[in-house]
DNA sequence: GCTTGACCTTGACCCTGCGTCAGGGCCCCA
DNA sequence: TGGGGCCCTGACGCAGGGTCAAGGTCAAGC
């Protein structure tokens, strides 16, 4: 009667796929004639297109097999379950589509909004490209751990910005970046920090709480390989009373 | 500094994708240490938050590879694009949910709804399941080949219903399911039948017309295998000057 | 010093829904 | 008899990993 390629064509589906129904039990395997070819007869053809139209709806074909032989209870009830699963991809695909929305804005690629601020509000006071970076690394890591916090981050990191003295020494560390780890210069940059950290310890125990030491020390090494310097400067934080660097610890006097 | 499960659980993925990405080329392999385990660093760490965010998003990973190294421009153009791809792919699961929204209503596998209104009207006017499940596989066959001229069939057929004459023969014809080849008893039906092809020629012109020649065959193998007096009325129709069944056709006199 | 359990390593097979060879047989037409 | 167009089986490939398997490593507790 058929051969695949009109039976496949009837139905409108590839000759590849009606073999992969044969394979995957979806459709029986028909009669051969004498040179093996396979042959169809009509029904094949009807039973293929409630196959092709089954699979187009979006059901998978493990689920078109047993559907195929189902009673109508049974049917309608896989079709609630597919239906419920197409409208499940249609969602996850929807929060794809406002996350890549997010990412088209630049920096915001892993980081939430008020972080991509922050670092808008450096670049603004006429920070550098490399100091932005290190900062963005920095807060991709804390947000994809700590994504909550990052408000109230944010809120104290700003706080920083807008005070003159903090700024002022951000600017010079800019030049620091570049000193050799036995840099002279190092150790008043030690001093202004330490006076800076002593003059404002309020709202940072939050932050040190919620940061687990974990993080606190990958950002660390984030720190420790951005300038050659930074190892040189905790030491003398450590000899001035201060361990750490994100986060900042009174070393008590023994 | 970091074993890979340490750095897969900073970025929220699985071990197994970690080395996938290695794998894919998206992220380098980090050095290893004296028993060949990976060590990681931070920026091995703030990369795989990055791949992971474009991934998450329903970027391809081949397309994620490219994105890393690439320049804003390009960038902004492949998140146009992906989310081109991601809006089809949400119209196309629209389209699966309607489709299964008509499956869900019995008949339709297979057929528009003009169809199954048509095998509703012969159940209403008491005609049997067997008859209906044979017309509806060759309904099947049309609607995948011309589902433009169903509406036209449709009309048609249901005209044929309304007619007493062909509705009584149609009831007939029931019983003439179960007769064996040679039952005398065709001869009358074959005779009925005549005339009200005869009675009745308007309107067929045209679906003759759009009616290929293939499938025409195709749907009177599907007539002769529904009954065993299928062969002896086309024979009997023959013997009267037409030719055929689906498209039937005047013999010529010779 | 030995065991236990939690890690790590590479390699390989599994899933979906086919597309696309590769290597060979069959049929018809010139 | 040669060529082109069918057909056959078998196998590899895609994304994005999951899930063994078989073995090496490490720290802790006995």
């Amino acid at each position: 009667m058929l051969t695949i390629s009109q039976l496949a064509s009837y139905a409108g589906v590839t000759v590849r796929a009606v073999r992969h129904y044969h394979a995957k039990g979806l459709l029986p395997e028909p009669e051969r004639d004498h040179s093996g070819y396979r042959c169809y007869g009509a029904a094949a053809a009807v039973e293929l297109i409630r196959i092709r139209t089954l699979a187009s709806a979006g059901v998978p074909l493990a689920r078109v097999r047993e559907l195929l032989g189902a009673g109508e209870e049974e049917f309608n009830a896989a079709i609630v379950d597919i239906d419920r699963r197409l409208r499940a991809e249609i969602r996850e695909r929807q929060r794809h589509r406002e996350r890549i929305a997010q990412l088209a804005a630049g920096d915001s690629l892993a980081l939430p909004p008020e972080a991509v601020a922050y670092l808008d509000r450096m670049r603004e006071l006429g920070l550098p490209e490399q100091m932005i970076e290190g900062e963005r690394d920095a807060w991709i890591l804390v947000a994809a751990q700590l994504p909550e916090h990052m408000p109230l981050y944010m809120t104290l990191k700003r706080q920083q910005l807008d005070d003159p003295a903090t700024l002022q020494l951000y600017h010079d560390l800019i030049g620091a970046a570049a000193w050799e780890a036995d840099d002279p210069r190092v150790e008043a940059i030690a001093d202004r920090l330490v006076a800076l950290i002593e003059a404002d310890t309020e709202g940072w125990e939050d932050y040190d709480e919620v940061m687990p030491d974990e993080l606190a020390q990958l950002l660390d090494a984030v720190f420790l390989d951005s300038m050659p310097i930074a190892r040189t400067l905790l030491e003398l934080l450590e000899e001035r009373g201060w361990r750490g660097w994100t986060k900042l610890e009174r070393i008590p006097p023994i």
